[in-house]
DNA sequence: CAATAGATCATCT
DNA sequence: GATGATCTATTGC
């Protein structure tokens, strides 16, 4: 969809539903590919999710459970459906959801939204930039773009302040399938799903 | 355009 | 003390 067509969606965006917790409590792969079309909403700001990657548990060593619980990773040993958030590169912070049940870690990276509301305040926390596709359209610039931090790590994304929500109305999308992006091991690993454009 | 370096710090070894 | 699920500015064709 190029264009901004419907740009008085600011008024509806708490009238979305969320999404159930039982919909997390699958494995990660799974709730990763279904993440792509729903809604991100923190306040005002929201986006739908375009892109998303999964994070098993043991078996996958790119994954920060595969050392087990550490004061870091717990949230992803703990219940379904809630947000981990943890910094990058000493400047950059990044959102996932925690998938499967409590003590199974597996969690899904949320890499990208394309913006719906909250437009002039994701502009004023990513100043400079000139595409509106450009403002969240990666992990580090989503977190900025939408004022998501750490302070919100084990938040639960079915009650908020951060929501995980269904679209206002079921788009057609076709989902295409790549391996993660910026990891070394399982490199080769077809965990990523993004919406073909 | 494509390739590369630098920023910067919590976490784990 | 090294590392990293990134981004941006800058350099070089």
């Amino acid at each position: 969809m190029r264009g901004s067509s419907h740009s008085r969606a600011g008024a509806k965006i708490d009238r979305l539903k969320p999404v159930p917790r039982s919909f997390y409590d699958r494995p990660a792969i799974e709730v990763a590919r279904e993440l792509v079309g729903k809604v991100l909403v923190h306040g005002a700001v929201s986006g739908r999710i375009i892109e998303t990657e999964a994070y098993l548990g043991l078996e996958d060593r790119a994954a920060h459970a595969y050392r087990g619980i550490t004061p870091r990773t717990k949230v992803i040993f703990g219940p379904p459906g809630h947000a981990y958030v943890y910094l990058i590169y000493g400047i950059y912070e990044c959102l996932n959801i925690v998938a499967e049940k409590e003590g199974s870690p597996g969690c899904v990276l949320i890499r990208a939204v394309e913006p719906l509301t909250g437009l002039p305040a994701m502009r004023k926390r990513r100043p400079g930039v000139r595409k509106d596709q450009d403002l969240a359209n990666g992990p580090g610039k989503l977190t900025l773009a939408m004022g998501i931090t750490r302070r919100h790590n084990g938040a639960d994304v079915t009650k908020g302040p951060i929501l995980v929500c269904e679209p206002a109305q079921r788009e057609e999308i076709v989902i295409e399938v790549s391996p993660r992006i910026g990891i070394k091991h399982n490199a080769d690993w077809p965990l990523r799903f993004f919406v073909r454009k």
